[in-house]
DNA sequence: CCCTGATTCGC
DNA sequence: GCGAATCAGG
């Protein structure tokens, strides 16, 4: 497809109205959210009612585009220092290898130490100024696998009152 | 993870 | 001029 008048008018309109580049984008079809906001900003629309704008990056440097040469051959091996830096989903994985569990297996993690990856289950009085995680690997869940077991437990016959004090309960202490 | 707009640059 | 890739952020 093509920016025809019409879909440039569909295009504004729609912009003006304040519907996002992917709404758009669907809404007239054939084209990406990217085609939109690319002609949103040739068309020199870009910046509607943004209020919340104060956000100013430096200047990002030249695309360190991994691409094809031109004789279809790969590019030479040269990092270049963009290639070098290290990207952001890659300090997360970094940082998740590096410190798999900042806590010991059995210690509890705090709400700034709980990572992904690390049991969820409340210690303590989330009141608590010491109120933690348990902190262990939690595996494919929220929680490691002795607290999955009694976090997804199917529902038991609630025995009336205090009659089992020997289930753990989900806030502690 | 989903999403948003912004930017660069090969085409 | 176009828009994918990438970015920065919510």
């Amino acid at each position: 497809m093509s920016w025809t008048e019409e879909r440039v008018e569909v295009l504004k309109k729609l912009w003006a109205e304040g519907h996002s580049a992917s709404q758009i984008a669907k809404q007239l079809g054939g084209v990406t959210r990217n085609a939109v906001i690319g002609k949103v900003h040739r068309l020199g629309l870009s910046g509607r009612a943004t209020p919340s704008r104060p956000v100013k990056r430096p200047p990002r440097l030249a695309r360190p585009k991994p691409r094809l040469s031109p004789d279809g051959s790969v590019p030479a091996p040269i990092k270049s220092p963009e290639e070098t830096r290290i990207r952001r989903s890659e300090q997360h994985a970094i940082a998740s290898a590096l410190q798999p569990a900042p806590v010991a297996d059995g210690e509890a993690a705090t709400i700034l130490t709980l990572r992904d990856s690390m049991c969820k289950w409340p210690i303590g009085d989330p009141a608590d100024p010491k109120f933690a995680f348990c902190g262990r690997k939690s595996d494919c869940g929220p929680y490691c696998a002795e607290h999955a077991k009694v976090a997804f437990q199917p529902q038991r016959k609630r025995d009336r009152k205090n009659a089992s004090d020997s289930e753990p309960r989900r806030i502690a202490g």
